[in-house]
DNA sequence: GAACATAGTACATTTTTGTGTACTTAGGGA
DNA sequence: TCCCTAAGTACACAAAAATGTACTATGTTC
């Protein structure tokens, strides 16, 4: 029971608090391919070029933007090696491996339940 | 090392399926609400009116067709009163329940991570 | 001195999502 | 008799996300 805004009591029958942090998560991992783009960082760092070929079918815009959102959240970094032709490395911050169990877990459900994809589309 | 359409083997340095089966997971958890309608129906039977009050803020079309995408993908399950005014109740199904370790783990992550919102803005 | 390579940016357009408004159903209450 | 309710549907519209195309930088190689 709570004093609301408006002055009444109210019972609060769920606490929302877990709900928003659920939302904060699902803000940083909103994206076509960010899900993809941290799957592929697990455990390597990887070069602009790499990301780009792993991915295949997505623009370079695309790509550009889903990476700056990721190095602004700070689950990502970017090293950028002076040279030319230019080097760009990217890989996950600490807190970007905290990510990885939501992956697991996403990974475990789709085993259970998915289908699987047709072998020579990954080809 | 494996032949690929083209006649050529190639090392597969990474092994997409298992990104496959998050793309499947993504797949049916993607939309704006749907984490918060499967976070509202966890442990409980909800009538339709209690969901759109919960969430609130969204309109009775939005919230129908998530609904309904949820229910296609067998995630939640949809029990019809035949009564009028008409009664509906909402439930999660075994396999919307094995969705629930990526919320927690969502969860864990928002909580370490995330700010706390304004506690007046959920009253 | 022209072309190549990598890692981008800028901007217009298309596609995908989400929203707002109006409408429906049928029994019960004023 | 008319309005209320809960749970929707239908459709046009707006906003957000993703895409395609063209463009940039600059040291090295042909």
């Amino acid at each position: 029971m709570r004093v609301c805004k408006d002055g009444f009591q109210r019972e609060f029958i769920e606490d929302k608090s877990d709900m928003y942090t659920i939302a904060f998560t699902q803000n940083i991992l909103s994206g076509r391919w960010k899900y993809f783009i941290l799957w592929y960082l697990k455990g390597h760092t990887r070069r602009y070029s790499d990301i780009k070929a792993f991915l295949g079918d997505l623009s370079q815009g695309s790509l550009s933007k889903q990476l700056r959102e990721l190095e602004k959240d700070g689950v990502i970094e970017r090293k950028v090696y002076p040279v030319v032709p230019p080097k760009v490395e990217y890989s996950l911050t600490e807190k970007g491996t905290k990510l990885m169990p939501i992956l697991d877990a996403m990974e475990t459900f789709g085993k259970a339940y998915g289908e699987q994809p047709d072998d020579t589309s990954l080809v």
